[in-house]
DNA sequence: TGCGATAGTAAACATCGTTCACCTGACTGA
DNA sequence: TCAGTCAGGTGAACGATGTTTACTATCGCA
C-alpha cells in the first residue's frame, strides 16, 4: 500500500506538501530566505501555521526540502540541455554550461539558496558531504561528456605524476562511483566546474558589476576558450 | 571640529559603533546572518536594543556596515600579502590568491556575507554596481600585477578582435579607472578572478565535497596551471 | 552656570517559530 | 453496521525578534 497505488490520503498529503513548498518558494523569490514564513505560507493556503507541522517538523526542514527540490530542478534542466544538444560531447558541454547559467540567471534567489553560503543547519545537514550528495547528480552528465571527449582524443593537461601525487589522494568520493576515471579527466572536470560555478555565482551574486556590465559576454568567451582548450572546438586563435 | 581633532563625544561614539559591529560579527560567526540580533548585541553590551538606533538606523544598515568593514579587511589582507611577496608580479599574484583563500577559509561565514548571495536589500543597496564599488579595492592589486606582467612579456590570449567585439563594449566600469588597459589584460584578469572566486566559493560553500576531500590541493594545482598560462612560471608540463 | 544636543531607558506593537490541548472527520477492523 | 483510531486542523499561548514612541538623565560646549 505504499508504492504500487498511492492511497487517497497519500495523494492529498503529497499535494499539500507540494503546495507548501510552492508557497515557500514564492516567499523565497519575493524576499530571500529570511522571508520564508510558516505563518504566511499557511495564510496563503487558508490554513493556520501549526498545521504545517503535520508535514514538516520545522521551518528549517521545509527549507531543506525546498533546496533539495531546487537541486533536482537544476540538475534536470542541465541534463535535459545536454541531451537536447545531440551526440557531440563538446556541444553537450556547452549546452549544459549554458543551461546551468540560464537556470541561475532565471532563478537567482533559488541559486543562492542551493549554491550559496550554507544556511547554518541547512547546508550542513541537508547536503551531506558524501558521494550521494545531490550535487553529484548535477556533475554526473558533465563528467560523462568529459570522459567521452577524452576517450575520443585526449587534450593537454598538467603532468600525470603531479596530478597523481597532489590530487589523486583526495578524489575519494569521485573514484568510488567512477573507479576507472583517468586523473586527467578528473582534474579537467573539477577545474572546469570551478570555472563554470565561479562565473555563474559571480554574476548572480553581483560580484563583477564593478568591472563588467554584461557578464554573459565573458561567459560566452570562456566557453569558447575552455572548449578549444579541451579540443572540442577549432582553436579560436589566429 | 570634524576631522582635525575628534572631540570626546566623537571618540566615544565611534568606540560604541565599533563595539556594536564587533558584537554583530560575533553573532554572525556563531549562527549566520540570521543570528545577528539587535537585542542580543545590546544585551552583550549592557544596553537595551533601542539604544542601537542612535548608531544605526536599522538592523539592515548595521549588517551593511559590517559587510563593508569585512570587505575592507579582506582587501587589506590581500594587498598586504601581495606587497609581502616581493617585486615579481607572478609571485604577487600567487600570494594574493593564497591570501584571499586563506581569509575565506578562516572566516567562512564572513565570506558568505560579503561574497555570497546578496541578502535582499543589503547587496543591492550597500554594494552598488558602479566603479567605486568596494569590490574594486580588492581587484585593483590583481589588475596591477597582471598589467606589470603583461608589460614585461605578453602571454597568449584569444584573438584581439574577438575580445574587442564581444567583451570591449561591456568593460565600461573597468575602463573608466584604467583607460589604457589592454583588453588582453582585462580578459585575463576577469577570467582569472572568476577562477579564483569560483574555487574559493566552491570550497567555502561546500559545493565540491562530493568529489574532492581536500579542495586546497586543487587550488594549488590551479595556481600553478594559471601562472604558467600567463608566463609567470616555467611551464609545468614535461 | 545654564542650556541643548546626546545617549539611554521602558513600554508597547506587530510579527515570527513553536508547543500544547483540543476537536473533527474519515477510514478500518470486528 | 458500528465503534474506535488517528491524521489533519484549530486556537491560545510562550518567548523571541525589529521597531517606534515618549520620556529621562547626563555630558559638553557657550
Amino acid at each position: 500500500m505504499t508504492a504500487s497505488s498511492p492511497t487517497r490520503r497519500e495523494r492529498l498529503r503529497s499535494a499539500t506538501v507540494s503546495e507548501i513548498k510552492e508557497g515557500a518558494r514564492k516567499l523565497l523569490v519575493a524576499g530571500g530566505p529570511q522571508a520564508i514564513s510558516l505563518r504566511q505560507i499557511a495564510r496563503d493556503m487558508g490554513m493556520t501555521a501549526p498545521a504545517i507541522y503535520r508535514y514538516f517538523p520545522s521551518l528549517e526542514a521545509l527549507v531543506v526540502a525546498l533546496a533539495e527540490d531546487l537541486m533536482d530542478e537544476v540538475a534536470g534542466e542541465v541534463a535535459a540541455a545536454g541531451e537536447a544538444a545531440g551526440d557531440d560531447p563538446g556541444r553537450q558541454l556547452a549546452a549544459m554550461a549554458r543551461g546551468y547559467r540560464a537556470w541561475a540567471v532565471a532563478n537567482p534567489v533559488e541559486f543562492g539558496l542551493v549554491f550559496g553560503a550554507p544556511v547554518p543547519g541547512v547546508g550542513d545537514l541537508g547536503l551531506e558531504c558524501l558521494p550521494d550528495d545531490p550535487g553529484a547528480d548535477l556533475g554526473r552528465p558533465f563528467l560523462a561528456a568529459f570522459l567521452r571527449l577524452w576517450q575520443r582524443e585526449p587534450w593537454p593537461t598538467p603532468p600525470r605524476d603531479y596530478m597523481l601525487e597532489h590530487l589523486g589522494p583526495y578524489l575519494g568520493p569521485l573514484r568510488e562511483t567512477h573507479g576507472d576515471l583517468p586523473i586527467e579527466v578528473a582534474y579537467t572536470f573539477l577545474s572546469g566546474w570551478a570555472r563554470l560555478y565561479g562565473m555563474v555565482a559571480m554574476e548572480v551574486f553581483h560580484q563583477v558589476r564593478w568591472a563588467l556590465t554584461r557578464p554573459e559576454a565573458l561567459f560566452e568567451a570562456e566557453i569558447v576558450q575552455f572548449l578549444s582548450q579541451v579540443g572540442a572546438l577549432p582553436d579560436p586563435r589566429p
